[in-house]
DNA sequence: ATAAAACTTGCAACAATAGTGCAAATTCTA
DNA sequence: TAGAATTTGCACTATTGTTGCAAGTTTTAT
């Protein structure tokens, strides 16, 4: 596949091993991983620095996302078509499983809006959701 | 204020210093407060250890609740009324501001429900919405 | 009011996670 | 294919969270 190749391509990366690679993890994944499940992944083929640099670089580029977590771990997640660099649109819906642990993101659901008080202006706005997801049934 | 002691006899805890000092702090806070924030405003009176294991408690009595946020640090915040130990009611939307940075609970602002997919079940839902806040425009 | 029981704290040690500077290696440009 | 630009790995440091245990504090029941 060429795809991950596009992707570096298109947002002005230098192809190395160590991206194609972790793209690589990200378009296979059913779910969104975290730094750890990354290194798991790759056998220490890259250093630890390697990937934190590398996810942070995606990050920027608008290729991958953040997804906040109340357990203290920083989620990654492919962003869909629409993002662009400094720009995300991952305003979707993220579901966590309860059984199965998996974090997948519902690029379907969109986050409502909601009526803040007076005076509170949006910008942005994410949304968890924790439960069985349809695998563990 | 008496306040503190009563929140504390309420859940059956032993009133300590430690304990009164950091309900205050919340109880003064505007917003949520990080492990960081209460280190630096207890002016290290307190190990760190001890802080650790006071918000412990706290959340597991309902006195607190955790927030989910995307830069890797776990924020707490008083819960209401409603909350009672191993039983959280914290279903309202937290506001972070870009400005001060602040994190404020809209605790009249509830999250709303989404249809999720067939097959996924929630059993809880976060949502955390950025933007600036009424002090910062 | 007081002694024993129960609980809480601080310390020391440890473990996991994250970030930085810099030289060596790789990738890109022309 | 050489030189410039970027990326990587290593060693080191910083930060964050955890655990066992002895000493100290708070509670309880006299």
């Amino acid at each position: 596949m060429e795809q991950q190749f596009n992707i570096l391509k298109k947002n002005g990366l230098s192809i190395t091993e160590g991206r194609k690679k972790i793209l690589e993890l990200f378009l296979d994944a059913e779910g969104a991983l975290a730094h750890a499940d990354i290194e798991k992944h790759t056998d220490a083929a890259f250093d630890r620095v390697t990937v934190y640099r590398t996810l942070q670089t995606f990050v920027e580029k608008g290729i991958i996302h953040q997804i906040p977590t109340t357990d203290n771990a920083i989620l990654y997640a492919l962003c869909k078509d629409r993002c662009e660099e400094g720009h995300h649109h991952d305003e979707h819906v993220h579901f966590i499983c309860d059984n199965c642990n998996k974090t997948i993101c519902l690029d379907d659901v969109t986050v409502p809006d909601v009526k803040l008080p007076k005076g509170f202006q949006p910008l942005q706005s994410a949304m968890v959701v924790k439960g069985i997801c349809d695998d563990c049934r």
